[in-house]
DNA sequence: TTTTATATTTAGGCAAGACTAAAAAAATAT
DNA sequence: ATATTTTTTTAGTCTTGCCTAAATATAAAA
């Protein structure tokens, strides 16, 4: 149907979409996507051709209601592997991004209609993140960042916002994970750094990781 | 590490030796892959420059030691995909191959490592092929062409030669699949047809799927 | 407003992997 | 042994998706 450095643009662009409002750059994509701001151009042609994006020279471009669905598609699939990988075969959760980044472009609808069920329809990844239905639709959370929390309130972590592999270790050292209490017990103004308690453990966490926490309060 | 292109290349030509003894043709490789002959000879001179294969112009190829590893590898890789998807999603064995060619070029050691053990290591593909082990090692059968079977003898079935959908689709309207006893009651000899008999029904079959069926004699 | 800087597009090329058409080698037939 | 057929290779093209360099549009600064 489309082809892999397709389907890669049009999920880059639906990320982009999602992160900041309005019409995606040529340059942020090619950014997020680590190419060239040229090699952009030609493909958002070749997209805008199929109707999967509207786009104006110099103005950026939009995922159309088809673009939209098969983006969310392949980050549906992406998805459901990542849970494949961590739940079925062991895997931890900061070593299945580059596979998952393969298996989601496996073309068959039935595979991924049998492994929704073979994982019991699974809402959420192993980084918290939620898997769209196969309309494209994504639950809704009450997920906020950790940045956001006063002192002296708690909440749960539900997600993470970078799941970098080094981001996840660090996690791991700290013993957070999805489903992990977090009270914020100190929050320092000037440069948003915390201290919040884990189990039984105390410690400081800088602005940076605060902000790339999802919690849903309690 | 190596293309698409490139694997199933080498795929293509490793079963081509394992059909017929000695060199591989251009041309049996462009028929085997649906391609021209002159696509081919552009990637054999390639693959033989990477020193995947042996190569003498008009005189056909013969995989090296690396090359018949990174072959089986793939090989492994589909029929570990295979069994997945049959004892896993639940997919019937005339179902898996087309998703199954997809999914034997995803790279990851470790993934595979896994699979293998959450399969339980398999030795056998749903269709009876062996599956090679991570140097690229056979398990070797006794297996025999149900064609090859003398009357009043009886065999188990444990593989097939050719795996279309529309054969094994007669062979589930038969009610044979691996594991099924079969018992030659009958043998033409000007035709190689048979009678047989798969639990309590008798049927003839044609020569052709007598020499498609792999029985182990009991 | 004019200049400068930044973002974007166009033009032209490159590599992979396919193709067709034509040339050359090998195999087969006379 | 020569002629014919078949197989294989070479030469030249095409498409996809990327690149660099140069041109052009937009945005920011003077």
């Amino acid at each position: 149907m489309f082809t892999l450095a397709e389907e890669n643009y049009l999920k880059a662009i639906f990320h982009l979409e999602h992160d900041s409002a309005g019409e995606v750059s040529t340059n942020a994509i090619a950014e997020s996507m680590d190419t060239r701001p040229s090699s952009v151009t030609d493909m958002i042609q070749k997209l805008a051709e199929k109707k999967l994006l509207t786009y104006k020279r110099y103005k950026g471009v939009k995922l159309t209601k088809e673009g939209i669905k098969v983006a969310a598609n392949v980050i549906r699939k992406h998805r459901l592997w990542e849970v494949f990988l961590v739940e079925k075969l062991n895997f931890h959760w900061d070593e299945v991004h580059e596979i998952a980044e393969q298996l989601e472009h496996i073309q068959s609808e039935e595979l991924i209609t049998r492994l929704d069920k073979f994982l019991g329809s699974p809402d959420f990844d192993p980084h918290g993140d939620p898997i769209p239905d196969k309309h494209g639709v994504l639950k809704r959370t009450e997920k906020r960042l950790l940045s956001e929390i006063e002192k002296n309130q708690q909440g749960v972590c539900v997600g993470v916002k970078e799941s970098s592999a080094e981001f996840l270790q660090y996690l791991d050292k700290k013993k957070i994970s999805i489903g992990t209490k977090i009270s914020v017990l100190g929050k320092e103004f000037f440069d948003g750094s915390m201290i919040i308690q884990v189990g039984a453990d105390q410690f400081f966490i800088s602005k940076m990781v605060a902000e790339n926490l999802f919690v849903q309060t309690l």
